[in-house]
DNA sequence: CGCAGTAAACCTGTCCAACAGGTTCAACCG
DNA sequence: CGGTTGAACCTGTTGGACAGGTTTACTGCG
């Protein structure tokens, strides 16, 4: 479903570069030449990944002299920050609070058992990713969203759909795709969505919707420990 | 300062035929080397631009296929509609509700002097605009916008700017542009946003997200009697 | 005439070699 | 010692090339 482009990779093994050399704000990074040697891949693949590091506004490219770290990815997270620092992915994560939440109480409410059925649906197809140990970032959106669409509001989806690429390019930069996740975080993952389908199931409103703020808020504490 | 990258022209250019050319959600866009073509750049331009409008989630690319539109920039939805028209609408009070009564209470607890000027000068603005008896509609949505910035959170106004389209469709739609407004009502809308703004103003959280509350049900009341 | 199968046309993903023009830094000259 | 220059290095951009997936249209068979 989700193929993995090469340029992903380069992306995720410069953030990890950039966490595990600590380099810190200000700091160059190797040339795009070297990158590319690095990782194996052209110097076109590392450029479409810094080109998209710079437009989430992780690095910064001066022609001639080489790409240079604007933020850690590590840091953009940190809760001290003050907001009007704070970039517009970690901030999404306060919208989702309210508006995910909402939602989910408005689903276990009112869905219809057809809803219902689309919902759990998409909870095996998420079972099933993040079981065999792939990237399950879509899989988990996908489920997000068919709860929002279970409100039977289409506005929720619309606001959902604004909020998810910057969502996205959060769990990109704080996730190392290479690693593969060890099982305890995979079932806590499956459980916490489990506990949300299940109130939604079960029509039980204010459970349904603490279960998904409890798994916002775990969420983003998995990304910035 | 900002040096302008043939990508970034690319990455405009390519949102403007979106946006042009009326292409729906799904629509096919033009090849890369078309697209190469018409801006006169190379390919490895247009895909770098490709890469990023993939990344911000307009667009996605399907190997062999193509790169199709995923979601419409901003206007989402704006000028064609499905047949729920009215239940759309009025949905997207339900997801303002929770929304941006949490922006006013987030406004309220953090907002900056400059940031509250701002929404003083909007209030401003909306008084003068409801006080000439013209409809306000647009006046109105600024207000609600700045409160939304007031948050430091950009997510905020992207979700905002999601749903926006919808409200001001009802809004249109509900109130009878041919008939001037009693004046107790412009004074009734006139104070439910200033009590909003003033709660933000001393910085009272409670207050400000009662007050937004109060003045999305009484507004919902007004366009569905 | 209808349909299945296949081949051609087209498309994205990736690589390579090259050049233009900006930046850095150290050696050299006055 | 200070300033200038030049070489080395870097990003920005180009064109061509090939692999492999998708769409389309045509062909030949039933």
């Amino acid at each position: 479903m989700s193929q993995i482009r090469l340029s992903d990779q380069a992306y995720a093994g410069i953030v990890e570069i950039i966490k595990s050399e600590d380099l810190e704000v200000g700091a160059r990074l190797p040339s795009e030449a070297k990158l590319a040697e690095t990782f194996g891949v052209s110097r076109a693949i590392v450029r479409e990944a810094l080109v998209r590091l710079a437009s989430d506004g992780i690095t910064e490219a001066r022609r001639g002299a080489g790409s240079f770290v604007k933020s850690r990815p590590s840091e953009r997270l940190a809760a001290f920050m003050p907001m009007s620092e704070l970039s517009t992915t970690l901030g999404s994560y306060e919208v989702r609070f309210v508006l995910e939440a909402e939602a989910a109480r408005l689903a276990a409410t009112r869905r219809t058992a057809q809803e219902m059925a689309h919902v759990e649906e998409g909870m095996a197809l998420l079972r099933e990713a993040l079981l065999s140990s792939e990237p399950a970032h879509a899989e988990d959106m996908d489920l997000h969203r068919r709860i929002a669409a279970a409100t039977g509001n289409p506005a929720f989806i619309q606001a959902f759909d604004a909020l998810w690429p910057d969502v996205e390019k959060i769990m990109r930069a704080g996730v190392d795709i290479s690693r593969s996740r060890p099982p305890e975080v995979v079932e806590t993952m499956l459980r916490e969505h489990e506990v949300i389908v299940a109130a939604i199931r079960a029509q039980d409103p204010e459970g349904a919707a603490l279960a998904m703020r409890w798994h916002l808020w775990e969420g983003r504490r998995r990304l910035m420990p």
